[in-house]
DNA sequence: GCGCCGATGTTAACAGTGCTCACGGCAGAT
DNA sequence: ATCTGCCGTGAGCACTGTTAACATCGGCGC
Protein backbone atom coordinates (compact mmCIF):
# COMPACT_ATOMS: atom_id res chain seq x y z
CA UNK A 1 0.00 0.00 0.00
CA UNK A 2 2.54 2.29 -0.76
CA UNK A 3 1.84 3.83 -4.07
CA UNK A 4 -1.44 4.77 -5.45
CA UNK A 5 -3.62 2.09 -3.39
CA UNK A 6 -7.14 1.93 -3.01
CA UNK A 7 -8.01 5.63 -3.77
CA UNK A 8 -11.79 5.49 -3.28
CA UNK A 9 -12.54 6.72 0.83
CA UNK A 10 -12.18 8.88 3.16
CA UNK A 11 -8.38 8.98 2.79
CA UNK A 12 -7.06 9.57 -0.29
CA UNK A 13 -4.18 6.55 -0.48
CA UNK A 14 -1.03 8.93 -1.63
CA UNK A 15 -2.18 12.56 -1.47
CA UNK A 16 1.41 13.43 -1.61
CA UNK A 17 2.65 12.19 -4.54
CA UNK A 18 -0.97 12.80 -6.74
CA UNK A 19 -0.63 16.93 -5.24
CA UNK A 20 3.29 16.86 -7.05
CA UNK A 21 2.01 15.10 -10.34
CA UNK A 22 -1.17 16.96 -10.37
CA UNK A 23 1.44 20.27 -10.22
CA UNK A 24 3.45 19.11 -13.04
CA UNK A 25 1.13 18.17 -15.25
CA UNK A 26 -0.55 22.04 -14.33
CA UNK A 27 2.84 23.51 -14.91
CA UNK A 28 2.78 22.47 -18.92
CA UNK A 29 -0.72 24.44 -18.74
CA UNK A 30 0.50 27.57 -17.44
CA UNK A 31 2.86 29.04 -15.08
CA UNK A 32 3.92 28.74 -11.40
CA UNK A 33 2.22 31.45 -10.59
CA UNK A 34 -1.35 29.99 -11.27
CA UNK A 35 -0.69 26.73 -9.50
CA UNK A 36 -2.09 27.19 -6.14
CA UNK A 37 -2.81 24.93 -3.10
CA UNK A 38 -6.33 25.31 -3.56
CA UNK A 39 -6.84 24.87 -7.07
CA UNK A 40 -4.90 21.40 -6.69
CA UNK A 41 -6.56 20.37 -4.32
CA UNK A 42 -9.78 20.72 -5.64
CA UNK A 43 -8.23 19.31 -9.04
CA UNK A 44 -7.47 15.93 -6.65
CA UNK A 45 -10.37 15.87 -4.91
CA UNK A 46 -9.83 16.84 -1.89
CA UNK A 47 -10.51 19.87 1.02
CA UNK A 48 -8.24 23.00 0.63
CA UNK A 49 -6.78 22.36 4.11
CA UNK A 50 -5.91 18.74 2.75
CA UNK A 51 -2.45 19.64 1.65
CA UNK A 52 -1.02 20.88 4.39
CA UNK A 53 -0.46 17.37 5.78
CA UNK A 54 2.05 16.74 3.18
CA UNK A 55 3.35 19.98 2.56
CA UNK A 56 4.27 23.30 5.20
CA UNK A 57 3.28 25.31 3.10
CA UNK A 58 2.97 26.14 -0.54
CA UNK A 59 6.54 26.82 -1.02
CA UNK A 60 7.35 23.39 0.40
CA UNK A 61 4.94 22.33 -2.37
CA UNK A 62 6.93 23.83 -5.35
CA UNK A 63 10.23 23.23 -3.78
CA UNK A 64 8.95 19.51 -4.28
CA UNK A 65 8.31 19.86 -7.71
CA UNK A 66 11.16 21.86 -8.49
CA UNK A 67 12.87 18.62 -7.09
CA UNK A 68 11.50 15.83 -8.76
CA UNK A 69 12.18 18.27 -11.84
CA UNK A 70 15.75 17.90 -11.33
CA UNK A 71 15.89 14.93 -10.84
CA UNK A 72 14.50 14.35 -14.59
CA UNK A 73 16.57 16.93 -15.79
CA UNK A 74 19.56 14.84 -14.64
CA UNK A 75 18.27 11.46 -16.25
CA UNK A 76 17.70 13.30 -19.36
CA UNK A 77 21.26 14.74 -19.52
CA UNK A 78 22.64 11.28 -18.44
CA UNK A 79 20.67 9.73 -21.09
CA UNK A 80 21.71 12.20 -23.73
CA UNK A 81 25.58 11.54 -23.19
CA UNK A 82 25.65 7.73 -22.55
CA UNK A 83 26.63 5.89 -25.87
CA UNK A 84 28.70 8.57 -27.59
CA UNK A 85 32.24 9.32 -27.75
CA UNK A 86 34.06 11.37 -25.23
CA UNK A 87 34.52 14.27 -27.66
CA UNK A 88 30.43 14.46 -28.72
CA UNK A 89 29.49 14.37 -25.25
CA UNK A 90 29.62 18.27 -23.94
CA UNK A 91 27.39 19.20 -27.14
CA UNK A 92 25.38 16.39 -26.86
CA UNK A 93 24.30 17.49 -23.43
CA UNK A 94 24.31 21.24 -24.27
CA UNK A 95 21.56 20.48 -26.71
CA UNK A 96 19.75 17.98 -24.32
CA UNK A 97 19.96 21.13 -21.66
CA UNK A 98 18.20 23.67 -23.85
CA UNK A 99 16.24 21.29 -25.29
CA UNK A 100 14.75 20.42 -21.85
CA UNK A 101 14.21 24.30 -20.62
CA UNK A 102 12.13 24.97 -24.22
CA UNK A 103 9.64 21.85 -23.56
CA UNK A 104 9.14 22.66 -19.63
CA UNK A 105 9.55 26.21 -19.83
CA UNK A 106 7.71 27.07 -16.55
CA UNK A 107 9.00 23.97 -14.52
CA UNK A 108 12.51 25.47 -15.44
CA UNK A 109 11.71 28.73 -14.56
CA UNK A 110 10.59 27.25 -11.18
CA UNK A 111 13.68 25.07 -10.62
CA UNK A 112 15.41 28.49 -10.83
CA UNK A 113 12.79 30.67 -9.85
CA UNK A 114 13.23 32.63 -6.16
CA UNK A 115 10.45 30.69 -5.28
CA UNK A 116 12.18 27.86 -4.52
CA UNK A 117 15.12 28.09 -1.85
CA UNK A 118 18.15 25.69 -2.09
CA UNK A 119 19.57 26.67 0.58
CA UNK A 120 16.86 25.67 3.39
CA UNK A 121 15.89 22.49 1.58
CA UNK A 122 18.59 19.73 1.14
CA UNK A 123 16.24 17.45 -0.81
CA UNK A 124 16.35 19.95 -3.49
CA UNK A 125 19.91 21.13 -3.29
CA UNK A 126 21.34 17.42 -3.99
CA UNK A 127 19.05 16.80 -6.87
CA UNK A 128 19.95 19.83 -8.18
CA UNK A 129 23.96 19.39 -7.88
CA UNK A 130 23.09 15.96 -9.10
CA UNK A 131 21.39 17.41 -12.05
CA UNK A 132 25.08 19.36 -13.42
CA UNK A 133 27.10 16.62 -12.21
CA UNK A 134 27.34 15.07 -15.44
CA UNK A 135 27.89 17.85 -17.42
CA UNK A 136 30.29 19.46 -14.96
CA UNK A 137 32.12 16.00 -15.44
CA UNK A 138 32.31 16.08 -19.14
CA UNK A 139 33.39 19.83 -19.03
CA UNK A 140 36.30 19.00 -16.54
CA UNK A 141 37.48 16.68 -18.68
CA UNK A 142 38.51 18.71 -22.01
CA UNK A 143 41.14 20.83 -19.56
CA UNK A 144 42.92 18.85 -17.17
CA UNK A 145 44.90 21.78 -16.01
CA UNK A 146 41.98 23.96 -14.70
CA UNK A 147 38.69 21.79 -14.79
CA UNK A 148 36.75 23.23 -12.25
CA UNK A 149 37.13 26.78 -13.93
CA UNK A 150 36.36 25.34 -17.57
CA UNK A 151 33.23 23.60 -15.78
CA UNK A 152 31.56 26.32 -14.80
CA UNK A 153 32.49 28.56 -17.49
CA UNK A 154 30.93 25.70 -19.44
CA UNK A 155 27.62 25.41 -17.59
CA UNK A 156 27.25 29.09 -17.27
CA UNK A 157 27.30 29.59 -21.39
CA UNK A 158 24.82 26.40 -21.79
CA UNK A 159 22.55 27.72 -18.64
CA UNK A 160 22.74 30.91 -20.09
CA UNK A 161 21.86 30.09 -23.76
CA UNK A 162 18.70 28.41 -22.36
CA UNK A 163 17.89 31.10 -20.67
CA UNK A 164 18.01 33.29 -23.53
CA UNK A 165 16.39 31.24 -26.03
CA UNK A 166 13.50 30.71 -23.47
CA UNK A 167 13.19 34.30 -22.77
CA UNK A 168 12.81 34.88 -26.67
CA UNK A 169 15.97 37.33 -26.56
CA UNK A 170 18.10 36.33 -29.74
CA UNK A 171 16.95 37.33 -32.96
CA UNK A 172 16.32 35.15 -36.14
CA UNK A 173 15.09 32.14 -34.57
CA UNK A 174 12.29 29.62 -35.16
CA UNK A 175 11.85 26.39 -33.88
CA UNK A 176 12.96 24.68 -37.11
CA UNK A 177 16.51 26.36 -37.16
CA UNK A 178 16.60 26.62 -33.04
CA UNK A 179 18.67 22.76 -32.94
CA UNK A 180 21.14 23.67 -35.78
CA UNK A 181 21.46 26.82 -33.89
CA UNK A 182 22.18 25.47 -30.50
CA UNK A 183 24.18 22.85 -32.30
CA UNK A 184 26.54 25.22 -34.18
CA UNK A 185 27.14 27.66 -31.15
CA UNK A 186 27.84 24.55 -28.55
CA UNK A 187 30.12 23.58 -31.26
CA UNK A 188 31.97 26.62 -31.69
CA UNK A 189 32.54 27.15 -27.50
CA UNK A 190 33.77 23.71 -27.23
CA UNK A 191 36.00 24.38 -30.18
CA UNK A 192 37.30 27.40 -28.41
CA UNK A 193 37.71 25.77 -25.02
CA UNK A 194 40.02 23.22 -27.14
CA UNK A 195 41.74 25.66 -28.57
CA UNK A 196 43.19 27.63 -25.25
CA UNK A 197 44.07 24.28 -23.78
CA UNK A 198 46.16 23.34 -26.65
CA UNK A 199 47.93 26.74 -27.47
CA UNK A 200 48.06 26.96 -23.60
CA UNK A 201 46.39 30.24 -22.41
CA UNK B 1 4.33 70.20 -13.10
CA UNK B 2 5.87 67.41 -14.34
CA UNK B 3 7.58 65.26 -11.78
CA UNK B 4 6.92 65.07 -7.71
CA UNK B 5 4.91 68.32 -7.34
CA UNK B 6 2.48 69.56 -5.04
CA UNK B 7 1.57 66.29 -3.52
CA UNK B 8 -0.55 67.04 -0.99
CA UNK B 9 -4.13 67.05 -2.60
CA UNK B 10 -7.07 65.17 -4.21
CA UNK B 11 -4.94 64.55 -6.76
CA UNK B 12 -1.51 63.01 -5.99
CA UNK B 13 1.04 64.80 -8.91
CA UNK B 14 2.41 61.96 -10.45
CA UNK B 15 1.44 59.11 -9.17
CA UNK B 16 2.69 56.41 -11.65
CA UNK B 17 6.07 57.47 -11.42
CA UNK B 18 5.49 56.97 -7.45
CA UNK B 19 3.70 53.31 -8.05
CA UNK B 20 7.38 52.54 -9.67
CA UNK B 21 9.78 53.66 -7.25
CA UNK B 22 8.24 52.59 -4.33
CA UNK B 23 7.83 49.14 -6.32
CA UNK B 24 11.79 48.82 -6.73
CA UNK B 25 12.48 50.33 -3.28
CA UNK B 26 9.99 47.47 -1.97
CA UNK B 27 11.93 45.14 -4.38
CA UNK B 28 15.19 45.59 -2.48
CA UNK B 29 13.57 44.22 0.51
CA UNK B 30 11.84 41.82 -0.70
CA UNK B 31 11.18 39.72 -3.83
CA UNK B 32 8.62 40.08 -6.55
CA UNK B 33 6.18 38.24 -5.29
CA UNK B 34 6.12 39.97 -1.95
CA UNK B 35 4.76 43.20 -4.06
CA UNK B 36 1.34 43.89 -4.95
CA UNK B 37 -1.01 46.52 -5.85
CA UNK B 38 -2.49 47.02 -2.89
CA UNK B 39 0.51 47.14 -0.30
CA UNK B 40 2.19 49.93 -2.77
CA UNK B 41 -0.91 52.49 -2.86
CA UNK B 42 -0.94 51.95 0.47
CA UNK B 43 2.49 52.87 0.71
CA UNK B 44 2.37 55.36 -1.25
CA UNK B 45 -1.10 56.68 0.36
CA UNK B 46 -4.08 56.23 -2.08
CA UNK B 47 -6.72 53.95 -2.41
CA UNK B 48 -6.65 50.33 -3.27
CA UNK B 49 -7.60 51.29 -6.96
CA UNK B 50 -6.16 53.90 -7.37
CA UNK B 51 -3.47 52.55 -9.18
CA UNK B 52 -5.63 50.76 -11.95
CA UNK B 53 -5.53 54.45 -13.48
CA UNK B 54 -2.24 54.20 -14.27
CA UNK B 55 -1.29 50.31 -14.98
CA UNK B 56 -3.60 48.08 -16.45
CA UNK B 57 -3.21 45.75 -13.91
CA UNK B 58 -0.53 43.99 -11.76
CA UNK B 59 2.04 42.42 -14.36
CA UNK B 60 1.56 45.73 -16.11
CA UNK B 61 3.63 47.57 -13.18
CA UNK B 62 5.67 44.75 -12.85
CA UNK B 63 6.91 45.32 -16.91
CA UNK B 64 7.51 49.09 -15.93
CA UNK B 65 9.23 48.02 -12.85
CA UNK B 66 11.69 45.64 -14.88
CA UNK B 67 11.65 48.33 -18.00
CA UNK B 68 13.40 51.06 -15.43
CA UNK B 69 15.19 48.20 -14.38
CA UNK B 70 16.85 47.81 -17.53
CA UNK B 71 17.40 51.09 -18.35
CA UNK B 72 19.38 51.42 -15.12
CA UNK B 73 21.04 47.81 -16.43
CA UNK B 74 21.95 49.50 -19.38
CA UNK B 75 23.80 52.65 -18.11
CA UNK B 76 25.77 50.67 -16.12
CA UNK B 77 27.12 48.36 -18.59
CA UNK B 78 27.55 51.75 -20.74
CA UNK B 79 29.65 53.47 -17.48
CA UNK B 80 31.69 49.95 -17.12
CA UNK B 81 33.30 50.11 -20.23
CA UNK B 82 33.74 53.69 -21.18
CA UNK B 83 38.05 54.85 -20.71
CA UNK B 84 39.25 51.55 -21.22
CA UNK B 85 41.33 50.10 -24.29
CA UNK B 86 39.12 47.79 -26.10
CA UNK B 87 40.72 44.86 -25.37
CA UNK B 88 39.71 44.93 -21.46
CA UNK B 89 35.94 45.98 -22.41
CA UNK B 90 34.58 42.34 -22.50
CA UNK B 91 35.70 41.49 -19.18
CA UNK B 92 34.77 45.10 -17.36
CA UNK B 93 31.16 44.82 -18.54
CA UNK B 94 31.00 40.79 -17.88
CA UNK B 95 32.12 42.31 -14.02
CA UNK B 96 29.36 44.86 -14.46
CA UNK B 97 27.12 42.28 -15.18
CA UNK B 98 27.49 40.08 -12.88
CA UNK B 99 27.52 42.76 -10.05
CA UNK B 100 24.02 44.21 -11.10
CA UNK B 101 22.43 40.89 -10.99
CA UNK B 102 23.94 40.52 -7.65
CA UNK B 103 23.13 43.59 -6.26
CA UNK B 104 19.61 43.93 -6.91
CA UNK B 105 18.88 39.92 -7.22
CA UNK B 106 14.81 40.65 -6.93
CA UNK B 107 15.14 42.87 -9.98
CA UNK B 108 17.16 40.90 -12.03
CA UNK B 109 14.87 37.75 -11.62
CA UNK B 110 12.16 39.83 -12.13
CA UNK B 111 13.43 41.34 -15.81
CA UNK B 112 14.36 37.87 -16.65
CA UNK B 113 11.29 36.19 -15.29
CA UNK B 114 7.67 34.87 -16.46
CA UNK B 115 5.81 37.80 -14.87
CA UNK B 116 6.67 40.18 -17.49
CA UNK B 117 6.37 39.24 -21.15
CA UNK B 118 8.72 41.16 -23.14
CA UNK B 119 6.53 40.15 -26.29
CA UNK B 120 3.80 42.30 -25.48
CA UNK B 121 5.80 45.29 -24.22
CA UNK B 122 7.09 47.17 -26.84
CA UNK B 123 8.40 49.60 -24.49
CA UNK B 124 10.37 46.61 -22.68
CA UNK B 125 11.04 44.81 -25.62
CA UNK B 126 13.44 47.95 -26.57
CA UNK B 127 15.00 48.58 -23.24
CA UNK B 128 16.08 45.29 -22.61
CA UNK B 129 17.84 44.94 -26.41
CA UNK B 130 19.29 48.18 -25.64
CA UNK B 131 20.98 47.10 -22.28
CA UNK B 132 22.62 44.18 -23.81
CA UNK B 133 23.33 46.32 -27.20
CA UNK B 134 27.20 47.62 -25.76
CA UNK B 135 27.92 43.94 -24.84
CA UNK B 136 26.82 42.26 -28.06
CA UNK B 137 29.13 45.23 -29.52
CA UNK B 138 32.13 44.10 -27.73
CA UNK B 139 31.69 40.53 -28.56
CA UNK B 140 31.20 41.19 -32.09
CA UNK B 141 34.49 42.92 -32.30
CA UNK B 142 36.09 40.06 -30.81
CA UNK B 143 35.34 37.70 -33.64
CA UNK B 144 35.14 39.45 -37.52
CA UNK B 145 34.89 36.21 -39.16
CA UNK B 146 31.35 34.98 -36.98
CA UNK B 147 30.23 38.66 -34.83
CA UNK B 148 26.49 37.44 -34.28
CA UNK B 149 27.63 33.94 -32.88
CA UNK B 150 30.37 34.97 -31.17
CA UNK B 151 28.22 37.92 -29.52
CA UNK B 152 25.46 35.09 -28.40
CA UNK B 153 28.03 32.71 -26.86
CA UNK B 154 29.24 35.37 -24.81
CA UNK B 155 26.19 36.92 -23.91
CA UNK B 156 24.77 33.71 -23.12
CA UNK B 157 28.14 32.84 -21.05
CA UNK B 158 27.67 36.11 -18.90
CA UNK B 159 23.80 35.61 -18.45
CA UNK B 160 24.32 32.46 -17.00
CA UNK B 161 27.01 32.85 -14.53
CA UNK B 162 25.34 35.77 -13.22
CA UNK B 163 22.30 33.35 -12.72
CA UNK B 164 24.20 30.40 -11.59
CA UNK B 165 26.09 32.95 -9.10
CA UNK B 166 22.01 34.35 -7.88
CA UNK B 167 21.04 31.15 -7.02
CA UNK B 168 24.68 30.06 -5.17
CA UNK B 169 25.06 27.74 -7.40
CA UNK B 170 28.85 27.60 -7.58
CA UNK B 171 30.50 25.91 -4.55
CA UNK B 172 33.33 27.55 -2.46
CA UNK B 173 32.52 31.10 -3.02
CA UNK B 174 32.35 33.85 -0.73
CA UNK B 175 31.70 37.88 -1.07
CA UNK B 176 35.37 38.34 -0.69
CA UNK B 177 36.69 35.88 -3.53
CA UNK B 178 33.10 36.74 -5.45
CA UNK B 179 34.98 39.39 -7.45
CA UNK B 180 37.92 37.94 -8.71
CA UNK B 181 36.26 34.78 -9.38
CA UNK B 182 34.50 36.81 -11.88
CA UNK B 183 37.61 38.16 -13.51
CA UNK B 184 39.25 34.97 -13.86
CA UNK B 185 36.33 33.31 -15.10
CA UNK B 186 35.48 36.16 -17.51
CA UNK B 187 39.43 36.38 -18.56
CA UNK B 188 39.60 32.81 -19.29
CA UNK B 189 37.03 33.01 -21.37
CA UNK B 190 37.85 35.53 -23.31
CA UNK B 191 41.20 34.33 -23.83
CA UNK B 192 38.92 30.86 -25.00
CA UNK B 193 37.41 32.92 -28.14
CA UNK B 194 40.81 35.01 -29.18
CA UNK B 195 42.48 31.55 -29.33
CA UNK B 196 39.91 29.87 -31.57
CA UNK B 197 39.77 32.97 -33.26
CA UNK B 198 43.60 33.26 -33.73
CA UNK B 199 44.17 29.65 -34.67
CA UNK B 200 40.94 29.74 -37.19
CA UNK B 201 38.18 27.50 -35.68
C1' DG C 1 -12.42 -8.78 19.63
C1' DC C 2 -11.94 -4.07 21.46
C1' DG C 3 -10.56 0.33 22.31
C1' DC C 4 -7.28 3.66 21.63
C1' DC C 5 -4.47 6.76 18.91
C1' DG C 6 -1.86 8.83 15.37
C1' DA C 7 -2.20 9.89 10.62
C1' DT C 8 -5.02 12.00 7.42
C1' DG C 9 -8.96 13.97 5.93
C1' DT C 10 -13.05 17.93 6.51
C1' DT C 11 -15.37 22.36 7.62
C1' DA C 12 -15.32 27.06 8.89
C1' DA C 13 -13.15 31.15 9.34
C1' DC C 14 -9.64 35.07 8.83
C1' DA C 15 -6.80 38.06 6.48
C1' DG C 16 -5.11 39.50 2.29
C1' DT C 17 -5.12 39.83 -2.79
C1' DG C 18 -6.42 41.40 -7.90
C1' DC C 19 -9.86 43.53 -10.15
C1' DT C 20 -14.37 46.03 -11.43
C1' DC C 21 -17.88 49.40 -11.10
C1' DA C 22 -20.43 53.34 -9.83
C1' DC C 23 -19.48 57.55 -7.86
C1' DG C 24 -17.05 62.18 -6.51
C1' DG C 25 -13.98 65.91 -6.73
C1' DC C 26 -10.50 68.64 -8.98
C1' DA C 27 -8.65 71.51 -12.97
C1' DG C 28 -8.35 73.46 -17.27
C1' DA C 29 -11.01 74.61 -21.74
C1' DT C 30 -14.93 76.74 -23.59
C1' DA D 1 -19.78 79.83 -15.04
C1' DT D 2 -20.39 75.60 -16.89
C1' DC D 3 -18.73 71.56 -18.97
C1' DT D 4 -15.67 67.75 -19.63
C1' DG D 5 -12.23 64.49 -18.73
C1' DC D 6 -8.73 62.86 -15.72
C1' DC D 7 -7.84 60.83 -11.41
C1' DG D 8 -8.86 59.21 -7.00
C1' DT D 9 -12.53 56.89 -3.63
C1' DG D 10 -15.46 53.21 -1.67
C1' DA D 11 -17.81 49.10 -1.79
C1' DG D 12 -17.88 44.60 -3.31
C1' DC D 13 -16.74 40.06 -5.78
C1' DA D 14 -14.11 36.00 -6.27
C1' DC D 15 -10.17 34.11 -5.12
C1' DT D 16 -5.94 32.84 -2.38
C1' DG D 17 -2.82 30.93 1.73
C1' DT D 18 -3.14 29.53 6.23
C1' DT D 19 -4.93 28.05 10.70
C1' DA D 20 -7.92 25.77 14.23
C1' DA D 21 -11.22 22.60 15.70
C1' DC D 22 -13.52 18.51 14.47
C1' DA D 23 -14.24 13.74 12.00
C1' DT D 24 -12.76 9.41 10.35
C1' DC D 25 -9.89 5.76 9.11
C1' DG D 26 -6.41 2.02 9.77
C1' DG D 27 -3.33 -0.37 12.65
C1' DC D 28 -1.48 -1.42 17.39
C1' DG D 29 -1.57 -3.08 22.15
C1' DC D 30 -4.46 -5.34 25.21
Amino acid sequence: MSTSDIQGGYHHGDLKRALVEEALALLGEEGADGIGLRQLARRVGVSPAAPYRHFAGRQALLEAVAAEGFRRFAVLMDTARTGLPEDGQLVAMAQAYVQFALEQPSLFRLMFSRQVDKQGNVDLQAAAREAYASLATAAAREDEAAPAETAVITWSFVHGLAMLLLDDQILGVSPDNRDSLVRRLAGRFVAGIRAAVAHGV
